[in-house]
DNA sequence: GCCAACGTTGGC
DNA sequence: GCCAACGTTGGC
């Protein structure tokens, strides 16, 4: 598989949502939570500062694409699995061998207007992408430059 | 609220 | 190492 750059990243807007994401100091936020491990070896192994993120609404009325973020750092250990507070809590995650990982991502620009995951599904080019697969549960994915340019380029045509 | 899909856990 | 049970995700 050739190194991804442009990934789509899901959030339940009821727990942490784009307004969220644009309302942080210098609107960036540590992501993290992750406690899957093939979105940990994207972070790990394939996500670099710069990258491209689409930032996709889950469980939400309807779920969809609401903005783009990108990188703006690089993985490192992700101490909520140490916090016995926190639910992302991981007691078998060993500080000097840490099990996860987090990135830092910074909100760009809210999409001219919302993209559907109906309107994603409804569109032909997009047959491979992976979210709209039925079952794929995947919180981080990779996404291709041709599915980024296409979603990005939906959000500048009128509503179907 | 339902439930299919899927990842993880743990008994054996 | 197998696989049933269980918990979670997330669309509908």
């Amino acid at each position: 598989m050739p190194e991804p750059r442009y990934w789509l990243f899901k959030s339940e807007p009821s727990s942490y949502s784009y307004d969220d994401l644009q309302s942080e100091n210098d609107q960036t936020a540590e992501w993290d939570g992750v406690r899957n491990y093939q979105a940990r070896n994207f972070m790990r192994d394939d996500m670099r500062v710069g990258d491209y993120v689409l930032f996709y609404h889950s469980n939400a009325k309807p779920p969809g694409v609401i903005g783009t973020a990108r990188i703006v750092r690089e993985s490192y250990p992700d101490d909520t699995a140490w916090d016995s507070n926190s639910r992302y809590y991981d007691p078998k995650s060993d500080p000097a061998n840490p099990t996860w990982l987090m990135v830092d991502i910074k909100a760009e620009t809210r999409l001219p207007r919302f993209v559907s995951l109906n309107e994603l599904k409804a569109n032909q080019s997009l047959a491979d992408m992976q979210v709209i697969k039925r079952g794929q549960r995947l919180s981080i994915q990779p996404v291709t430059l041709e599915e980024w340019a296409e979603v990005l380029a939906m959000a500048d045509r009128p509503e179907p």
